[in-house]
DNA sequence: CTTGTTAGCTACGGTTGCGTATCTTACGCT
DNA sequence: AGCGTAAGATACGCAACCGTAGCTAACAAG
């Protein structure tokens, strides 16, 4: 048992996970140096040394691990790509910085300053596209009417995935994913559905 | 200036605005009786007499409070109900109590208790419907093709205003409202836009 | 091996929230 | 007018977190 010391990168990366883990139990509210500390098994002295306060520690944690999920849209299947995209977006929030990021937004109207430096610093944080990259590939195809492709639109993939999230606690099944592109997603983007006559509409505008 | 001493239900009332108040400040992780009690300019002692626990305020905050906001379809006019269907749902998210119910959905995987008890005492929590009611109204008419009012169609319009607000930290306008709307929902439901003949439809499913 | 850096440990005074106890007194009711 | 209830005020010991300080010793680099 000789007295191990961890130091530089070893120790940080120690810290960051005992930062997320910290969010994860307490959430942001109950996010402390104390709490960061007694997880990474360290002394509160070596995280002043770099940090001065525990959303300063979150944010380095949240940069250093943020996955780089390139969602391709590499096939001829529009349906199948759009699926796929959402599968991506649920592994993308199972990682630990997913659910720190998704918190810190959750709090924007108590801490602005913690999204603006999100932004900084990580970019990309939620709108990180998933669906809007597959229906903007097809759409240079051509396979898709551009002027479809609308903010609303590009986002429904992603708010109906959140959506059930919250609402049910727990991810959606693989069956609700496939509602979403099938019901949703691909009619807005001009595929009508196969066997359906709509009435007449009422009260479309011009 | 004579003593003046609140008592029953006037005190109750200051109560349980002091917590939504402070829940609104500080996050749900931040809510003590201390913080309910000094703004509720009353003493700790008056808080135990009532509650054990500062979730038991808010609870109680919140069921006192909780507006009972019906969403009228009452028109013969299916995009403008929608439309104010999703106003009212802005409406509801301003107010005090629906941030509550919000806070304490997105703490779900901390606190599965308290929504459980939300769940009880509340109700309706979030899942308030509005687009669902309207959209079921005119179904029961014969405009809208039932088999298309899934659970994804009849999410479309909450899930992509709350998105909205998440992402961007301010209510969605009303043209993006009009936008979901147009683009989004009234495609799903079967009514396809006007100027449009979409491509051959690439990967549709049997 | 020497030396500089820094992790780890302990401890401090200060603040905040906890939950309880005690006492006074304003209020509402009869 | 008198009385019981309950609001208000104050204080307590306890625990957690804060930010800082002082010290020892492990590690890396020369």
């Amino acid at each position: 048992m000789g007295p191990t010391r961890r130091r530089g990168e070893e120790l940080i990366t120690a810290i960051h996970q005992a930062a997320l883990a910290e969010l994860a139990e307490g959430g942001l509210g109950r996010l402390s140096m104390e709490g960061i500390a007694r997880r990474a098994g360290t002394a509160k002295t070596s995280l002043y040394r770099r940090w001065a306060s525990p959303e300063e520690v979150l944010l380095d944690a949240i940069g250093a691990a943020y996955p780089a999920d390139r969602v391709g849209a590499s096939g001829d299947d529009l349906r199948g790509d759009l699926i796929a995209s959402l599968h991506r977006l649920l592994e993308w929030s199972r990682h630990p910085t997913a659910q720190a990021v998704q918190a810190i937004l959750m709090e924007r109207t108590r801490n602005p300053e913690l999204v603006a430096a999100l932004y900084e610093r990580v970019f990309d944080p939620a709108g990180g596209r998933f669906c809007a990259t597959v229906l903007r590939h097809y759409a240079e195809r051509g396979e898709v009417d551009a002027r479809r492709l609308t903010p609303a639109v590009l986002d429904i993939g992603e708010a109906l995935t959140m959506k059930y999230a919250v609402d049910h606690g727990a991810e959606p099944p693989r069956e609700y994913l496939e509602s979403i592109v099938d019901e949703v997603i691909l009619p807005a983007a001009g595929f009508s559905p196969p066997a359906s006559s709509p009435a007449t509409g009422p009260g479309r505008p011009s």
